[in-house]
DNA sequence: CCACAATCGAGACGCACCGTCTCAATGTAG
DNA sequence: CTACATTGAGACGGTGCGTCTCGATTGTGG
């Protein structure tokens, strides 16, 4: 719909607002003129702020090629996997984007199913595809289990699980696989 | 420094706008008008919306007078404490009210402690203070990893957990206590 | 190579809310 | 009763919203 160069200097916009001026800098006026592009043509190709932002952040995760885990044990992986999680939500410009859609899907159920859908989904799923490699039988909960006091801690801006926790935290759940 | 009557006024009128209009209603010009009071008097007793609303909810939750527990098992009393959080955060006016102070701690760091102070503390007191009184050894993240879950499911505005599932969580939670 | 239609950047428009301010009316205290 | 402080009301300039109208820039078919 919009042509590419004008979706590339959209996310470079949005990426570059992020950094320099954070999260209030993210509105459509803001965007539109740090991009030199019209406001109508953001509002032609996406119908809000947190619909680039989706944009933006995807195209991002897709440059970054997703190292090939060497292999290690399931707890390491897992590790290096909710690791890699945490420094993707506390690094900028990300963790200034995530910010902003987090408090957007707490005003905005539709909002709140893209972020599920586009975001939350496929780091679910690669957690649940590290457990069924490892061929290891777990109960359904573990994945939430392994990420929401990530999540939590984040979303309240407390000090994040440094390595040595995050390895506590999953064998402390999975542990919970070999219980009665 | 506000008289007593504004203060209830600007309390009634904030549960008020959130239960009729929803989040969007909650700022300092609508609740002013809802109030019947100046813009003045507002910014004097409080300096952002969201401090009106820790204020208004706290007002609140005093209001109820919290059932005393009868001795139930500690599962039994901790399932009791958790379906209470999940009630009061998913039932108007407080979901709305909760809602729009977890949108706001996401963008602003100040926000985000008086939260925790004011909301979450209290909070994992309750919880802690049960454990303590059971006599029984918990590891310290105990608190966090029955809270967490809960926590998370609302923020991604999933389904919350039924008495059942609360009940599950809780016992695997508590089966880590007895680990090695 | 050109003409035509679609798309574009730019920004004006009315609206809502922000935080600050003035002011007459209301309340309080001496 | 008078003198003073606080109040409700709302005007003010600033900013972002979403819609709209423009010429100017594209890229396409003849």
């Amino acid at each position: 719909m919009a042509r590419p160069s004008t979706v590339a200097r959209v996310h470079a916009a949005v990426l570059e607002l992020a950094m320099r001026r954070g999260p209030s800098a993210l509105t459509m006026e803001g965007i539109a003129a740090e991009a030199g592009v019209g406001k109508q043509t953001l509002y032609r190709s996406w119908q809000s702020v947190p619909a680039i932002l989706f944009d933006a952040l995807l195209a991002r995760s897709k440059a970054d090629a997703a190292p090939t885990p060497p292999d290690e044990s399931l707890p390491e992986r897992l590790r290096q996997l909710l690791e890699a999680a945490v420094e993707e939500m506390t690094t900028e410009p990300n963790a200034t984007l995530l910010r902003t859609l987090a408090a957007a899907i707490q005003l905005d159920e539709l909002t709140a199913r893209e972020y599920r859908e586009r975001l939350l989904k496929p780091q679910l799923n690669e957690i649940h595809q590290l457990l069924r490699d490892a061929d290891v039988p777990f109960p359904p909960r573990t994945t939430e289990l392994l990420l929401a006091p990530v999540f939590y801690r984040w979303s309240m801006r407390l000090p994040p699980m440094n390595p040595n926790e995050l390895s506590l935290h999953i064998n402390e759940v999975l542990a919970l696989t070999q219980q009665p």
